[in-house]
DNA sequence: TAAGTCTAGTTCTCTAGAGAACTGGTTGAC
DNA sequence: GTCAACCAGTTCTCTAGAGAACTAGACTTA
């Protein structure tokens, strides 16, 4: 919670008014949030995890419910950074990276998998962390663990065929069709924290996206 | 252009203040643009057609600009409502619709076949009009001769195999494989508008999309 | 004609404040 | 102990207005 209108517009030396417009204004931007009789409390900047979670399986009788499919880390180390990661990552990146290799599974059955290239240093300590403690979901933890916020991601979807570990982790022949999915994630300032790289098993992929204004 | 705050002010008995948070308001929704020492202006809601522009094809030499592919209407009539369209549409739809069959090129070549179904009557008048007149993108049509906004779309990306004619106007073997594009778009009440089915060659298919607040 | 100046009209930012609406806690009556 | 009434503190909505910033067009001048 923070000092009150009255209290704010004091300490600033400006007029009531001017201060309520300001805070009207981080409300808007979603930093603050309002309560009539309360007071005004930051609000931390919860993502919409709905937003950033492809692979949205519904249930068989087409319920609306998406299901988080489980996860299973396989790996996660440095490596040096790939031309495609350095390219997105820009010039101000740092020569190595780390690379997370997961599968997502569905049922028991593998689904996707992932290739996660994040910054170095930023997630150094992901190293020494113990990952099975890591729940399916990713961006929770770069909240959490270390204050990094996704906001936004910019995906890019097309067809190919399973590279030999892509294969192999999803029970695939070698050389196999696979949907691919290349994203770029950014925190609020437009700096890209992550790139991934996922292949999915075509009979059963689906990714949905609403795109423009939600209706309310 | 609309009177100047003042003159509203004046006309609805209500302190210019008000009025002006009140225009504040609509300049936030997007129906109004103001311009300091003009005036205030009805703003025309020009949707984004980016948004919705699925098949991002990109250049060669990868450059950022987006290609529109060519068009070719193959077909335009009324139809029975099939089942999935008449879920999508709602209870209070009508009996009929109005299919529409439809291939995009790019640089000659079939990318992605369209069954695009529509309200009627709400766009009884399609039957009648000049086909070949229409443009490569169908929103701006909407919003020009119907005054119907699409300003919100849900997509949802699959995969698939052809069929008949899908696989004849895509050049393709029959059951082959395709990508599949259900899409259901809404105008700003959330009204479902349209339903579309796109069949695409999956060797060079690619559907982008940024999610979240787009940086500035 | 061309360029600069002026002016009425507009939006933008900020001040100063009154009263309503609402909340969470305290007090008092039973 | 329980419930109702009260109260201080908060945000919300609205009023009334001054002055700055900016624009488009009219006017003047070389």
């Amino acid at each position: 919670m923070i000092p009150s209108e009255n209290r704010l517009a004091e300490e600033y030396g400006v007029a009531l008014a001017t201060m309520r417009m300001a805070l009207k204004q981080l409300v808007d931007e979603g930093l603050l949030d309002r309560r009539r009789g309360t007071g005004t409390f930051v609000k931390q900047p919860a993502f919409r995890a709905d937003l950033f979670r492809f692979f949205h399986v519904h249930d068989v009788d087409d319920s609306d419910i998406p299901v988080i499919p489980e996860s299973r880390i396989l790996n996660c180390q440095e490596v040096p950074l790939p031309p495609e990661v350095q390219k997105a990552f820009g010039a101000d990146s740092a020569r190595h990276c780390i690379k997370l290799e997961r599968v997502r599974l569905w049922s028991g059955e593998p689904m996707l998998f992932e290739e996660v290239y994040l910054r170095l240093p930023d997630f150094e300590e992901l190293l020494s962390l113990n990952l099975k403690a890591v729940g399916p979901l990713l961006y929770p933890v770069f909240l959490e663990k270390f204050g990094i916020l996704i906001s936004s991601a910019t995906d890019e979807l097309s067809f190919g065929i399973a590279t030999e570990i892509s294969a192999k982790q999803l029970e695939l022949a070698p050389e196999a069709p696979v949907a691919v999915i290349q994203r770029i994630a950014r925190n609020p300032a437009g700096r890209v924290i992550e790139f991934r790289r996922v292949h999915g098993r075509p009979e059963r992929f689906r990714y949905r996206v609403t795109l423009g204004d939600q209706p309310a």
